[in-house]
DNA sequence: CGGCAAACGGATGGTGCTGTCCGTTTGGCG
DNA sequence: CGCCAAACGGACAGCACCATCCGTTTGCCG
């Protein structure tokens, strides 16, 4: 991908290669701090996850120190901005998708997968009402989130192929309706989550029924041109 | 609601029997007022529409007002609350999906009618971000906002009968299952109009492709205790 | 045309959220 | 055990929005 990657390390001044181990310090979350910042940055993450599922990625900075416990100047020492928040905090949610998606690849049944992915996806972002807002959020690369992203759609292509490669996966099925699977699932959204998961679990059948290779009438309208990265919201006045 | 509400005409010093004649007063928008009065109110309407459209329900009351060229107290004075001036925006906009539906009705075709009625009032929706967010505010029965509402129920279940019993449409299909549409498609609203329009075309393609009596497999989930009234969101902290 | 009530809008107090400052507390190392 | 830098959180300034007050303007009726 990037070009020169492997020779850079010749730039370095010192000849010796006595390089200090952690140069680029590993991006393990929280290292090098004090046990109880350690602690109180865990909690204000809980916290964090548990007000944007309930109330969504707008949610006062303040309602989650509350919730954790800190004050507002903790919050804010350790993520200075909303959005290092919400990465950190949506970094765990894209891990889970990624892992159910290379579950899925290992499944010998291409539909069943293709329909496992899906559903399983939804319902997760049917019971966190941040989820889908994170995903539209589009912060900048933040911290390995975009690689895992590519690595995601590749799986997802790899999944759909081998569906439409089965034959029951319609072939003017387009890898943009994934995304407009997910952002119809997150209009659903109600305040009760049993209703919410209900109506999750309905419109992807509704959905999987459209995508399945049977006697449906009639061409599809042109693909719209959604990537998974590219949505922004509106700007302020 | 306040105890002796109509008794207290009596205490009415002047013992004449002179009522006004417009004690109810019509319920005619701006009946009664000055004619700058009603211009202004007109155009707050107007901008206040325009506004819900682009940024939705939640746009600041003084940014409505400077559009609409007036002062804050003026916008205040017509409509004391932002539940009032919803509701009067909507109740526009609810007439002309009441419009859509009658037309529908009087269409001979019962699958084309009902597949003409969802597709439009998707594509109402996809080109007003406030449409939705209305629909989820839940105001209390404002202004025979209820009864049209009944009205429209009444509409849509009688297109769904009479789209069964032509066979089109399929028989597990639930009258609940056009809110799951209403909900699913106020989701993809994205920042550029023209890729929300088309991406709203899709999903309701999508959909109505699952509604139609075919061969696709499987038995739906149960109906969500979703009802076009009673949708509520979460409540502050 | 004169007067007045209706209507107007700039100005203002109140509230909630953001992001930072600073005096105090505490973990961990020597 | 004692020190000190790291960490903490209450308090505060800045800002945006809501909602109202009040002095001024204006439509309209007599």
């Amino acid at each position: 991908m990037e070009p020169g990657g492997a020779a850079r390390v010749a730039e370095n001044p010192s000849g010796a290669g006595a390089e200090p181990p952690a140069v680029r310090e590993p991006p393990i979350a929280g290292r090098g701090l004090r046990s109880d910042a350690r602690h109180n940055r865990r909690r204000i993450m809980e916290a964090a996850r548990a007000a944007f599922a309930e109330r969504g990625i707008d949610v006062p900075m303040v309602a989650i120190a509350r919730r954790a416990g800190v004050g507002p100047a903790t919050l804010y020492r350790r993520f200075p901005t909303r959005e290092t928040l919400v990465a950190e905090v949506f970094a765990d949610e894209m891990a889970e998708c990624a892992g159910l998606v290379d579950e899925a690849l290992a499944d010998p049944d291409p539909w069943r997968a293709f329909c496992t992915v899906l559903t399983e996806v939804c319902a997760m972002q049917a019971a966190d009402k941040g989820f889908t807002e994170a995903f539209l959020a589009a912060f900048p690369d933040s911290d390995g989130f975009d690689e895992r992203r590519v690595h995601v759609e590749h799986g997802l292509d790899e999944l759909i192929r081998r569906a439409k490669e089965s034959g029951r996966l319609r072939a003017d099925f387009a890898r943009e309706d994934i995304v407009l699977v997910l952002l119809a699932n997150g209009g659903i959204v109600t305040s009760d989550p049993e209703t919410t998961r209900a109506a999750s679990r309905r419109l992807v059948a509704h959905m999987l029924r459209s995508f399945e290779s049977a006697g449906g009438s009639g061409e599809l309208p042109p693909v719209p041109p959604i990537g998974l990265g590219q949505l922004y919201r509106l700007p302020g006045d």
